[in-house]
DNA sequence: GTTCTTGCAAAAGCTTTGCAGGAAG
DNA sequence: CTTCCTGCAAAGCTTTTGCAAGAAC
């Protein structure tokens, strides 16, 4: 198990929440994986172990889970939002293939900070992926 | 009727395009507003004045509109898309609020041409909002 | 008249919710 | 044994689609 997963099921024990299967196994699979995975994907992988655990607990698991602070979603432009363990960065997802890039947060500091001091916005520049196109699709 | 949708209904024309009622009142209603309306939202408006007017085509219109560069959609992170004329550039919404900004292009070229040279990807900075916080609900 | 567009109804894709049974602590 | 979690079924919200009637040119 993963460095980060066994952090994250500590973190819920250590709170007294409840280590269920499908916590558990959830989070096992998102510290294992850098998979950009939606919720139904997730429960499509979590059902090869556990076939009785279903989507709408897969869907409020990671509810939980992220209000928490261990989980993260990422909205595409189109289609299913994905999922991962706590570790926010931006993401920018190629609009032809839906491959899916990982940008180090300090790359968008610069913008952070002219967009707070000139807009007065905060941005949250993990919470929507940017959209744009790899090299194989650059049109 | 906006110098903008004027322009747009002549693009129209001078491509043998159709001009229906349905694609005149959107496009003026997109032309005279400086709103981020949603499909649903643009429907109610425009069936004011054409009860008749679905919202099935309100989405249909606003497809064509955007295959024809005349329109752009923009994905808030959760509910629906907002609509505007055709002038890309980038969106923040507040996640509490909703307050939607506008922002300049040219304030994200630098990351733009980072994202580029780096990473190889070709940043579309108006499909997709960023998310963020305004001053009012900046936690 | 021919072709493109629309209204309506129905369905699709993603996500949320109510409820009663079941598991965790 | 009490509280929280889960399975299931159903519904919610946004968007898409098939089809036959209707409008634009």
């Amino acid at each position: 198990m993963s460095h980060a997963a066994t952090r994250a099921i500590d973190v819920l024990r250590a709170e007294g929440r409840r280590v269920t299967t499908a916590r558990r196994t959830i989070i096992e699979l998102l510290g294992g994986t850098h998979e950009h995975l939606t919720a139904e994907g997730i429960a499509e992988d979590v059902q090869r172990a556990h076939p009785e655990i279903h989507v709408s607990t897969v869907y409020r698991t990671l509810e939980s889970l992220e209000a928490w602070g261990l989980v993260e979603h990422v909205h595409r432009g189109h289609g299913a939002a994905f999922f991962h363990l706590a570790a926010s960065h931006p993401h920018v997802v190629c609009e032809e293939c839906g491959r899916v890039l990982d940008v180090p947060a300090h790359e968008f500091a610069p913008l952070v900070a002219r967009v707070r001091d000139v807009y007065g916005f905060e941005l949250d520049i993990a919470h929507n992926a940017l959209m744009g196109r790899c090299r194989h699709h650059d049109s």
